[in-house]
DNA sequence: TCCTTTAATCAACACGGTGTTGTGTTATTG
DNA sequence: CAATAACACAACACCGTGTTGATTAAAGGA
């Protein structure tokens, strides 16, 4: 009762390498054609123990995608109390640091090539802390808020894969502000009403 | 000669019954979960004859997002014709109004389930329309007119998901006013340089 | 209407991945 | 050191895959 069961250092290893084995396999091919088979012969697991831990692939993937998910929100939380880092720019940039310090996983799963929804669960935890720290939601009305939120997620969804297609050439600074600055202007577009005939 | 190929009313036929089959299981589970047996079960075809046409289900769904494409298409070109439709808000409102006419497919293609780089291509469609008509793609330096634009068109691509999850309840005209406000508003809140500190 | 063409069907095939099982082995933890 | 539990291994039936060759039936041109 002492020790949890992933504690284990053989299941560990065991969940390491499978992760390590798809990554790699993720890296060359879709997850489609990517076989159960395949990923065991590339670990030296064997099937049976696959099983053990996953149903298949798919689910595989989803572990490391909540893997991913878990550090940034850590490392966001951590931002946001650290008292050195004041503003909300500085803190946009520290994101796209990390993005950046973690290339390899970063390039899989937040690229075109990613999951969709999972891209949109990891904008929201970002638009959240930006939000909340600039004060600006309130400035909405509740029934078009969701639809300019639900714009900007998506939106920084496609800039993020534009900058990790660009090999990440723009400074983190640069994509903070661009970031920022797009979501203040699409707040206050709505604001402002700019007219159209 | 006088006849190609795809005149035959017996391809004509298998094409449409297969098409139909994956759409009908599309709506059920997604597409890696479909076999082609499946398929051809639903469609009562032969599976030979699928191999004929088609070399697997992702290459069958493909066809069927090309269709989708190329209808947007020729209905925006129309538009973009019709002097009877002098303004853009007309022409974004009758997007989503043939997006609404069409909404069994468009629920399948266009939504979270959708394949989202497909999404992507439509909505760079509609905004070339968009931009095209209100003049003012060189309002940016090209640098950075790169990310507004990727930031738009995936924007776009999650207001209409979360239109579509809402089942359309707001009208066409409402949309047509949020893109085109929010759109101009990203490339307004990139000249003024939206200062922050 | 007839004739040629060609699409679709059918059955059969080898192949490979799947998911599960029971048994034996080895590492881990207390 | 002993009990536990994870892993390896081999074998299994099952099912979808992709292809083939022969047969049937429908289509469109003359």
């Amino acid at each position: 009762m002492t020790t949890k069961a992933s504690t284990d250092r053989r299941i560990k290893y065991t969940k390491m390498v499978l992760r390590e084995s798809l990554i790699a396999l993720l890296e060359h091919k879709p997850i489609e054609r990517i076989t159960i088979k395949e990923i065991c012969a590339d670990a030296d697991i064997n099937r049976a123990t696959f099983y053990a831990h996953y149903a298949d692939q798919y689910d595989l993937l989803k572990q490391i995608e909540e893997d991913l998910y878990a550090n940034i929100s850590t490392s966001l939380s951590q931002l946001g109390q650290d008292p050195a880092n004041p503003n909300t720019l500085k803190q946009a940039e520290n994101i796209f640091d990390y993005l950046r310090d973690n290339a390899r996983i970063t390039r899989l799963l937040l690229s075109d090539r990613g999951d969709f929804s999972f891209q949109k669960r990891v904008m929201r935890l970002v638009y959240e802390l930006i939000t909340t720290q600039l004060r600006i939601t309130k400035a909405l009305s509740a029934a078009d808020a969701e639809y300019v939120y639900a714009f900007t997620i998506t939106g920084c969804v496609g800039i993020v894969q534009k900058w990790l297609d660009d090999d990440m050439r723009k400074s983190s600074k640069a994509m903070a502000k661009m970031v920022i600055g797009m979501t203040i202007g699409l707040i206050q577009s709505l604001k402002t009403d700019t007219f159209i005939n």
